[in-house]
DNA sequence: TTCAAAAACGAACCCGGTACGCTTTATGCT
DNA sequence: AGCATAAAGCGTACCGGGTTCGTTTTTGAA
């Protein structure tokens, strides 16, 4: 039903947009490109550009959103949060990378990683994240009192865990653009979300021996 | 010497742009404010505004900047760079807070915390930190290599630490501007700092216990 | 007093983003 | 098929943050 030929289109224009400036932000950079000739070079006025997507950053950033909260909100009845989060991306490090198209990933990441712009908007949605989070690991009993008030331990829990996923993709992504091939970086990949997990639950007291000698 | 008048007057014209910046934003929001307005009430020339700060961000936001990384590379012999981070935070939360101009803090952590884009502003400052903090903590080897090759633990640190402090400001600030008077609001911060620590340093597996009661 | 450097200035400009009012085009109904 | 309607696209003018540039004022020192 409503198959329309007009949604359609709408759909295609979208995408033609979206490839346009992409292509574009990857032979130039992102700053150096201004909306104008985006606008222009995929055929459409620049207010119809800005129709689809609000922002020049949403013609990067837009549907790349993972769901924090959903993870520890939907996990196994038994299962402690941190925990639901290991499984999570365990799974994630050990699909077959093939499954999506890492080319056009790929493409998106260097575009992303190659402007500080970009980075700094990256991390402003984690920011957003980070609140679910907390509010998903201690606002179960759902007092409606402001929040900040009681539940710090939530708070800094999700702030750790973000900040520790963050810091994964980055290397991960890092990774990738720096000509390692994904199925290496992958392998690498799952190695550290050992890591990182381990570090979350038993805390920097169980690395103390190793640190010593590289770091003093 | 060089008790120029010429820099006196420099700083004088800068205190001034800067307390009519923050007076307006208090009074009608940062969004709401232009830089022509702020120029006009500071008798000065957008440009001239411009020259003193270079965006209008760091109308707010020059000054404020931690420098994490120098809390562990200028730590004592014999202590770990997180002892070093508890020793500090402690101290800063057992200081008298009226060394400081407490007021103007205030209307500072108002205007921002009130902001959407200030706080993004305030974040992205952060993952520079982040990454400062990361090369001290792994990097004493110095060894020339690309970043984020092998000292992944290090940058998980860096991260779960930095994510720490950005929670304890944040819960902070918060309670400041709700209204509550900074000696009580300085006391939670010490017992906080505790928590906040004691977490990194042994994990939530030590925290398990207590979180099932509220978390499920 | 004079002179060069520093600072302030005004005006025009660029870019991201919005408002408004106008044309085009698909669609649903008859 | 034909027509009204609503969606989509468009052009232009506008706004605010920020830069450029050439000019004028101010200041420190000879």
């Amino acid at each position: 039903m409503m198959a329309g030929l007009r949604e359609l289109k709408k759909e295609q224009t979208r995408q033609r947009i979206c490839e346009v400036a992409l292509r574009l932000f990857d032979e130039r950079g992102y700053e150096a490109v201004t909306v104008n000739e985006i606008a222009e070079a995929a055929g459409v006025a620049k207010v119809t550009l800005f129709n689809y997507f609000p922002t020049k950053e949403c013609l990067v950033l837009s549907g790349i959103e993972e769901d924090y909260a959903r993870i520890v909100t939907e996990r196994p009845p038994g299962q402690s949060p941190l925990d639901a989060f290991r499984a999570h991306y365990r799974a994630m490090a050990a699909d077959d990378p093939a499954e999506a198209d890492v080319g056009a990933l790929l493409v998106r990441v260097r575009v992303i990683t190659a402007s500080p712009e970009l980075m700094a908007g990256v991390h402003k949605s984690h920011i957003g994240q980070r609140y679910a989070l907390a509010a998903a690991l201690g606002g179960s009993t759902g007092d409606a009192t402001d929040d900040a008030t009681g539940d710090v331990t939530a708070h800094l829990m999700a702030a750790q865990i973000t900040a520790s996923i963050t810091t994964l993709q980055e290397t991960f992504f890092h990774r990738l653009t720096s000509g390692m091939p994904i199925e290496e970086a992958g392998r690498l990949l799952a190695q550290e979300v050992e890591v990182a997990f381990d570090l979350l639950e038993y805390g920097f007291s169980s690395k103390r021996g190793e640190d010593c000698e590289k770091g003093n």
